[in-house]
DNA sequence: TTGACATGCAACCAAATGGTTGCATATTCT
DNA sequence: AGAATATGCAACCATTTGGTTGCATGTCAA
């Protein structure tokens, strides 16, 4: 089962979700091929991995002494699916709601 | 313009989400309704609500001495289209991918 | 008008967070 | 073997965060 509040917690941070970005744009990257370009010491970008990591929004797999970093969307989806899909149905019956009225003359 | 970070962070607070959670039940309520209930004071879920307003989540209006919030999902549906979406298509990739591998034979 | 109720404001506090530095360990390459 | 490279671990630090208490202000109602 997916912890959803470890994943609202992952994804707070600015730094984690640009991670999840360079991850995006390119699977399977090393701890230090991320840390490229960020202004951030390796052991900070370390952090934020496990962080991620621990919300299973990436999955590593070490190989030799490199450990690799893969972008896993599942959670991600889960959440739009049953926190967010919610409130979705809420914004669209306000908008049902407003058409109606639209539709409906003055009495 | 919404502020993304400011949505992400108000939503990672476990007690935040459950605020939100109650003004999808019964939105309009006022600052003391939503406190019954909670194990916190008045003046924390004062905080949180502020912070739920600071991120544009919560809309409120001054009624005599009574403030009332009104839940407002479009941020939600904001974050859920331009970043949500990005993942959601990753993860169909996915799936589309393993699907053309299941159906070509092996050469 | 006076008391009760709803909210606002500010100072304070402990714990969590995001970051650092320093050193240890493991693996690759010459 | 020995140097260089990739990661891991731990202690430490400043700031933010989530919460409290105490008091002030505003509004309704008898």
């Amino acid at each position: 089962m997916m912890d959803a509040d470890l994943v609202f917690r992952a994804l707070a941070d600015p730094s984690r979700r640009h991670l999840l970005d360079r991850l995006f744009e390119k699977n399977g990257q090393t701890l230090t091929e991320l840390c490229v370009g960020l202004e951030m010491t390796r052991q900070a970008v370390s952090k934020h991995l496990a962080i991620l990591e621990e919300a299973n929004l990436v999955a590593t797999r070490k190989q030799g002494r490199d450990k690799l970093h893969y972008l896993n969307p599942v959670p991600i989806h889960e959440i739009a699916n049953r926190w967010i899909g919610k409130y979705e149905r809420a914004r669209l019956d306000v908008l049902s709601d407003l058409k109606k009225t639209l539709e409906k003359p003055e009495p």
